[in-house]
DNA sequence: GAGTTTGAAACT
DNA sequence: CAGTTTCAAACTC
């Protein structure tokens, strides 16, 4: 089925002359339309412009075309997602303040081929510094001209360059692995002397890394990278869209689904798999083989690598430096075993709490038979409530006596969320009772104390109670999870000024791994020119005498 | 601001 | 497809 690519609308002369009438781009309306229209022309398309691409102020709305399903065709030509980042970038002042759209400063070609960023971005030129220019209304024709001339020789040359995750192939959001995969350029990069830290590539000038699309040489542009970095805090410091990078894969890292995020580490997933056989089973261990890996994929023949089903040694990527990617100092702090170790805990000290306030519960009946018939013992909670998990206003309402709770001070007073009731009530018909539990189990638990109190508020009455032992569990694991994370930090640092060492001292004293993506191997810094070009990437360019 | 460098686009 | 040329932006001085 044929379908209309992203932010390309063909403009076929018949498409084109029959919708022209609709397209007016002088008309008030249509132009308002436009600037609420992010689709870049996909129809049916939701808006899928990155974070990443909205922090950068990428997308110039008033340069977009309304496209809806037959009904719309352009006048002007295709509309890219994405405003090349060196249009962008001038957009604003240095203070910060908008400033009109760079313009382009074309003078031998009439701003009708690719060259001028107005043209190749689908927009008129307007004030612009450039020379004979045939990239206006009054040159529409010319210009239809050499549209479907550059259509003709690239069908996707007005397609955005860099493409996210929802215009990706579903192969390439499925390798991966969720949803937050960093948007990458389409064609990739050729950069030979740049590294891919200046703004000649189109990578880092869209403030991407480089991916497996590039064919670069000595790239640097790669999560981990210490001069990549440099540049990042120096020109990017308040960034979004690198705080918004860093963010997902800190996130993915944290939550440990990969750890690393770019596409180029997916896709060499396949090939480290191929060799480990499973990332999985240890993830203590991942960077570590990780860049074992990269070190044994260097040595790897490409004939043999691409041997190998499912990998790609045709780009930089596969044969480039390591691209290693941020990861949470924590992720490999948090292990499967630590989780299950976690749950353990806190069912243990649910069933000890739940314990002691069936007896505590038990010395309250006996005392309550001796010196009262009558009222019912308002000490231990402040409100009768249902045993019923969905009345959350109720819940809220809860008081918890502190008194009974050792060491829960910073939960004891907090009524309960009915979220958390929520869950608990879940919880409990799930987790507790398929644990195979001990006799004196939640559940049984409750279920005894509410037979034993009155007005079957029993097993209700003591969720408080749990909630403020159990948070109060959680909150010390996490208080050590974050002076582990602290310590990791601090050894990270010291990694990253002492280089050597923390290449040769993966495995620190305490025992974690330090995950760290390390410096780059020694020829990327120190060489940064033929030879690491030529030693970490077999498929060179030849020599370029320009 | 002029000159140089760079890499994409265009061309052969 | 590879090599060369053209081009304009990025960069340097």
């Amino acid at each position: 089925m044929e379908k209309i690519e992203e932010g390309h609308f063909p403009p076929k002369k018949a498409e084109s002359e029959a919708a022209s009438v609709q397209v007016e781009t002088d008309n008030p309306a249509k132009k308002l339309a436009r600037q609420l229209d992010f689709t870049g022309g996909v129809p049916g398309q939701a808006l899928t412009v990155s974070l990443q691409e909205h922090a950068n102020q990428i997308i110039q709305p008033e340069q977009h075309i309304l496209l809806m399903p037959m009904q719309q065709a352009p006048v002007l030509p295709p509309q890219p997602l994405i405003r090349p980042l060196s249009m962008q970038s001038s957009s604003e002042a240095k203070d910060g303040t908008p400033k009109k759209p760079k313009q382009c400063n074309c003078k031998h070609s009439r701003c009708l081929k690719l060259y001028c960023e107005c043209f190749a971005s689908g927009i008129f030129c307007d004030g612009c510094n450039c020379a004979n220019c045939h990239n206006n209304v009054e040159n529409e024709a010319s210009r239809q001209e050499a549209v479907e001339a550059t259509l003709e020789r690239n069908p996707n040359a007005f397609r955005p360059k860099i493409a996210s995750s929802p215009h990706g192939t579903r192969e390439e959001r499925e390798e991966a692995g969720d949803g937050l995969v960093l948007p990458k350029h389409n064609k990739g990069c050729h950069c030979k002397k740049s590294g891919c830290l200046k703004k000649y590539c189109e990578c880092f000038q869209a403030n991407i890394l480089c991916s497996e699309n590039c064919r670069c040489m000595d790239c640097k542009n790669f999560e981990g990278n210490e001069e990549r970095q440099a540049h990042f805090h120096g020109d990017h410091a308040n960034n979004m869209a690198y705080l918004q990078q860093t963010a997902n894969v800190a996130i993915t890292g944290a939550i440990g689904s990969s750890g690393y995020g770019s596409p180029p580490v997916n896709k060499n997933r396949k090939i480290q798999e191929l060799f480990s056989g499973s990332m999985i089973k240890d993830p203590v261990h991942r960077l570590g083989q990780f860049q074992q890996e990269n070190q044994i994929k260097a040595s790897v023949p490409p004939s043999l690598l691409s041997s190998i089903p499912g990998t790609r040694v045709s780009n930089a990527a596969a044969l480039g430096p390591p691209k290693l990617n941020y990861r949470s100092l924590l992720a490999d702090i948090i292990q499967n075993h630590d989780i299950k170790e976690l749950c353990s805990v806190l069912i243990v000290y649910a069933q000890e709490a739940a314990k002691i306030l069936s007896d505590e519960k038990d010395a309250s009946l006996k005392q309550a038979k001796h010196h009262r018939k009558a009222s019912y013992p308002s000490s231990g909670v402040g409100k009768v409530l249902r045993d019923d998990c969905s009345t959350g206003i109720q819940a809220e309402s809860i008081m918890v006596d502190d008194s009974r709770l050792d060491g829960a001070d910073v939960s004891a007073e907090r009524p309960i969320s009915p979220g958390t009731l929520a869950l608990m009530c879940d919880e409990q018909d799930t987790t507790f009772t398929a644990a195979a539990a001990p006799p004196n189990d939640l559940t049984s638990l409750s279920n005894n104390t509410s037979s034993q109190l009155p007005h079957g508020q029993g097993r209700a009455e003591i969720y408080p109670e749990l909630e403020s032992i159990v948070l109060a569990q959680t909150r010390d694991c996490l208080k050590k999870l974050i002076t582990l994370g602290e310590i990791k930090e601090k050894k990270c640092s010291l990694m990253v000024r002492d280089t050597d060492s923390g290449r040769q001292n993966n495995v620190s004293s305490n025992g974690i791994v330090n995950t760290v993506p390390p410096p780059p191997p020694p020829q990327q810094k120190v060489d940064s020119g033929t030879t690491a070009a030529n030693t970490t990437r077999p498929k060179v360019h030849p020599p370029d005498g320009k």
